[in-house]
DNA sequence: AACCCGACCAAGCGCTTGCTAGGGTAGACC
DNA sequence: GGTCTACCCTAGCAAGCGCTTGGTCGGGTT
């Protein structure tokens, strides 16, 4: 009786929903089968006529979130815009998934590092190669074009915004007073302003 | 037979450093007894010789950790220095902490959110709050002395602030080429442009 | 009426978890 | 020699873990 594993149903997507939002909150290890079973107001068995395993249900929560956010991403990298501008929508483009895949992005957050040692979330290590590509090239074209200071560590210019930016996720928290488009503008008002020429 | 619990002898120092290390690397609940006997070449029920319960030696680790780091902030505080001055003291004993006490940051910085929730480890709570005050109340006055903008978010810098400190345990190793004084200082570098009055 | 199927339950298997009870040993000190 | 202490082992318990199995039930389909 092996369970589906690409279909999908209401149900199923409820079911993974639930599980999302256990897992972002108590941690994916700290969620028993057991847990998102009683949540869902049934058994824990019951769980794998629609998923093979605890892991799977994982994965696929973490390749759903990665597919939007990298399409996004291509689609601005390819746009032909100012370094400025490119990072100026990375930034905004990732605190929009915060908003929208606010469950992923915080399982991402906490368990990636653990997660892409293994064979199964290889995916995971490529997506991160090209995440900093793609900012490391907008970051050096925008010191080329004198639109960035030339004193910058480029390396460690790239890591703080990246983890400033994906951290937020641990104190955002969506439908508050604050929309994600005005914690993004005030977030750059600030870095762009602390690498542009002086 | 009760384990000792406060005070300390070469062996047990030497098995909560082992334990903090497993706890950095693998996290608090994927780290077993058996982990951390393994790795000290004994076996899982010698460590209650040393110690009364898994929970008490993850306690005594952060506790340490939050004490160093504590009463340097509140010497930071107490020095009557410039807001810029005091914020860029913040950031240097920040990093100092990442590079001192490695593993309870790394600990600190995963598992925090879900601790401070347990009624054992109230005293994370706590600090939080005071370290809340003390970056809100010295960014204030930045404001009010004219070092810093007027139009600033004070709560969202200091989260970004907060966040993008701590967060550097994650990638930061000691012993780089790269020291934690050049990183801070770049860090600040940038922030502090970026938050000056244009 | 006969059949199928998606969704779930009841029960439990094999394993791991944190922790305990009690015994042994080597070295320091008297 | 006797005692004490720090340290570790042997053996195992109760609870919890992910997952499997065989079966139930109601709503379509033919």
């Amino acid at each position: 009786m092996a369970a589906r594993t690409s279909t999908s149903s209401a149900r199923r997507d409820e079911l993974l929903s639930t599980a999302g939002r256990l897992f972002a909150e108590n941690g994916l290890r700290s969620t028993t089968v057991r847990d998102i079973a009683d949540a869902a107001g049934i058994l824990s068995g019951s769980l794998y006529h629609h998923f093979d395993s605890k892991e799977s249900m994982v994965d696929e929560i973490l390749r759903g979130f990665l597919d939007r956010l990298f399409g996004r991403y291509r689609e601005i990298a390819a746009a032909d815009l100012s370094a400025t501008e490119t990072i100026r929508r990375f930034v905004v483009a990732s605190f929009e998934a915060i908003d929208n895949d606010h469950h992923a992005v915080a399982i991402y957050q906490d368990e990636a590092p653990r997660l892409a040692s293994q064979e199964r979330y290889g995916y995971i290590a490529e997506l991160n190669t090209e995440f900093r590509g793609l900012w490391l090239s907008t970051l050096r074209r925008g010191v080329d074009d004198g639109e960035f200071r030339t004193d910058l560590d480029l390396e460690l210019v790239y890591r703080f915004m990246r983890d400033t930016v994906w951290v937020a996720v641990r104190w955002y928290r969506p439908g508050g007073t604050m929309g994600v488009e005005d914690i993004a503008q005030e977030y750059l008002s600030i870095v762009l302003d602390g690498i542009a020429p002086r």
